[in-house]
DNA sequence: ATGGTTGGTAGCCAA
């Protein structure tokens, strides 16, 4: 069972590009995050016929997740409880039947929290964060296989980025934000591409700007986060790092875990 | 180097 996340910066826009890794990498499950579309407006038919269904939780203009399944989908869910009025399409839950049981996944696009003097903005990221963390402690009482996938937005440690020096006052670095994400692992999740290496270099994102890949002047913010029962199955975890190169990029690259 | 680039939009904003 192959799973990935990908913050793909505009399905319309990247459209070849998603094609081509689909063929390409055949994931059994794909997490998508800022389609930066309406429902109606995501190239369903595309990627219907390469054999996938299709779950989507879009938005105009930005935001905007989706879930790409080879598996049929039992159940759906949109949208992180805990904030009524939370309008922001950012998370979307598939769940599936396997040999194994039950398993659950997420597409998620934390907020990025920039500027931190913002509370529009940096206090929404760490209010999305508790939520995020209160919602998953209730689905681990389930005692489900279930994998938290996505753009998270946060740097965990100093080795996931190239100028970690660079990121100070940045909000995918501060103590707040990191500390945030270090309760939500203390659950219980296993961090899938920290869990198969301390090296640095397991970068999924470079800026588009100042040369950013040339230099491989990356950081390490599109995680996938395991249960307990997940871990159980898991087989490994990579970086599809060559998808950067290609023509007309994304500025993220694919994160994967195999699970059995 | 307070710059630089991209996508979606028609608000230059979000990243």
């Amino acid at each position: 069972m192959k799973i990935a996340t990908w913050n793909i910066n505009g399905v319309k826009a990247r459209i070849d590009n998603l094609v081509h890794w689909l063929n390409d990498s055949q994931p059994d499950i794909a997490c998508l995050q800022e389609i930066k579309t309406v429902d109606e407006g995501f190239p369903r038919a595309e990627i219907e016929a390469l054999g996938y269904h299709v779950e989507t939780h879009g938005q105009k203009g930005f935001n905007g997740v989706a879930i790409l399944s080879k598996l049929r989908f039992d159940e759906v869910n949109r949208g992180l409880p805990g904030d009524d009025e939370d309008e922001q399409a950012r998370f979307i839950e598939g769940v599936f039947s396997t040999p194994h049981g039950a398993l659950r996944v997420v597409s998620l696009y934390l907020p990025n929290g920039n500027p931190i003097t913002e509370d529009r903005k940096y206090g929404y990221k760490l209010r999305w964060m508790d939520r995020l963390q209160r919602w998953a402690a209730e689905r681990l009482e389930l005692e489900e296989a279930l994998v938290l996938a996505g753009d998270y937005n946060v740097i965990p440690q100093p080795i996931d980025a190239r100028r970690p020096e660079e990121w100070v006052n940045d909000a995918l670095f501060q103590p707040e934000t990191r500390g945030a994400l270090r309760k939500l692992e203390y659950l219980g999740f296993t961090d899938a591409i920290r869990a198969v290496t301390d090296a640095g270099d397991t970068f999924t994102f470079w800026d588009y700007q100042a040369g950013a890949w040339q230099k491989n002047n990356g950081i390490r913010i599109d995680h996938l986060l395991l249960s307990p029962e997940a871990a159980n199955l898991f087989e490994s975890a990579s970086i599809e790092k060559h998808v950067r190169a290609w023509e007309k990029p994304s500025d993220h690259v694919p994160a994967v875990a195999m699970l059995r």
